[in-house]
DNA sequence: GCGGCTTTGTGAAAATCTTCACAATATTAG
DNA sequence: CTAATATTGTGAAGATTTTCACAAAGCCGC
């Protein structure tokens, strides 16, 4: 597949494909293109996709329910490995095969799983205390959902969903085309 | 307020705060700051914040209900106000205040609701068919959440939330700090 | 009203990112 | 083997974004 094409599938240009992938190194043939199979395994590699990765889910709510009944993570390289919560009325449910604990068990039991990424999905007031469980623990990266800038040790790498700010920014494009009409 | 402070608050710098503020306007006192309350209606109104959008949910599965009971939307401008779905056993639900509707009378109801954004929640089998439908609606702003690139006229804008890159990007920044070590 | 302190708004400089454009290389047809 | 065609990999140019740094304002205490 040539850069063209790879470019027309997605939202970027040939020029930006050929230039991302040089900065990895050099992965396609002059006059011919890149061999998928090969190109997909190298990335695999350089993104840290050719293992599993250990996953715990923090917050069995509405959110965390959809996270963990979606096929899609462990299609790709991550496994849920344990689900955490506060409720009393929550902990001890069953989970797809996974047991609800609660949130004091933390640290012991992600330290044991090997749990290396966490997924935040409580709420903002909920976050500090459970932040400290999630540092003491090791824990090297979190997908945050809560609406709130973490607190983490330099090492720690974290990623925020925000939906509302996705739909603000929908809005302030949809505003711009009125004012210019 | 000053732009120190607000750069503490988020992930950016002061000079940024001022130089992104200064493209829209002048909105703070030297020495001062800005003001809160003022800053906050100012930036409302240029992100088209300053009035309600009205949104519809397609796609009554798990990551819609999360996302229609979640009350994070209504707080900020968005109201949904329209649910559909196309599994039978689905349609005619309540969910909250709303019935889901049968996507086939997505159109009218969408036309007549003057409905403005859409959430997709749908598989990507699902993308095309649909998106016939949100087209003749005239809709103008789509948040998507399947893992597809939509094809949409110019004048549609579109996010995607895509939750396995966000933890891919995760992964890297941890292979990252592997190989430095 | 003045001096000291603070913080904005913004040109200019620096850094980063994207696009251009083409030599190098590979394939295919004859 | 040669000519015609395709497409990479990458310097250089161009565009955009971020940071720097400071004159211009504004507040406060005396
Ligand atoms: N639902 C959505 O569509 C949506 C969208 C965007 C953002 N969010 C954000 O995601 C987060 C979760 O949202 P939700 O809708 O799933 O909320 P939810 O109330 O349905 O679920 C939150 C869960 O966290 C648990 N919890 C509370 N304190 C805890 C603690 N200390 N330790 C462990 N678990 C604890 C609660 O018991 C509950 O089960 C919130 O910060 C919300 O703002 C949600
Ligand atoms: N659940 C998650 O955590 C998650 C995470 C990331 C991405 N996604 C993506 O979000 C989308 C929805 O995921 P989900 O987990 O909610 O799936 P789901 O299967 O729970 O829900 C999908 C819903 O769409 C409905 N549907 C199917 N075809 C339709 C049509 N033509 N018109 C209207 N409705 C139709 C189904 O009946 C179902 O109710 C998928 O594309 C998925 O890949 C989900």
């Amino acid at each position: 597949m040539s850069s063209e094409e790879m470019s027309g599938r997605s939202a970027t240009t040939a020029a930006q494909v050929r230039k991302d992938l040089s900065l990895f190194g050099s992965f396609g043939k002059r006059g011919l293109g890149y061999d998928v199979a090969d190109l997909s395994e190298r990335l695999k590699k350089i993104l840290g996709l050719d293992r599993r990765w250990r996953v715990a889910l923090v917050g069995a709510g509405r959110i965390g329910s959809a996270l963990v009944e979606y096929g899609g993570f462990a299609e790709r390289s991550y496994d849920v490995v344990a689900i955490f919560d506060s409720d009393p009325s929550k902990v001890g449910e069953r989970w797809g095969g996974l047991r609800v604990r609660d949130i004091s068990q933390f640290v012991s039991v992600a330290k044991d799983q090997g749990v290396e990424i966490v997924i935040l999905a409580i709420p903002v007031e909920a976050v500090p205390s459970v932040m400290e469980y999630v540092e003491e623990a090791g824990v090297r990266g979190i997908l945050n959902f809560a609406p709130t800038k973490l607190k983490v040790p330099e090492r720690v790498a974290v990623k925020d969903v925000n939906m509302v700010m996705e739909l603000e920014a929908l809005s302030f494009a949809l505003s711009q085309e009125d004012e210019e009409a």
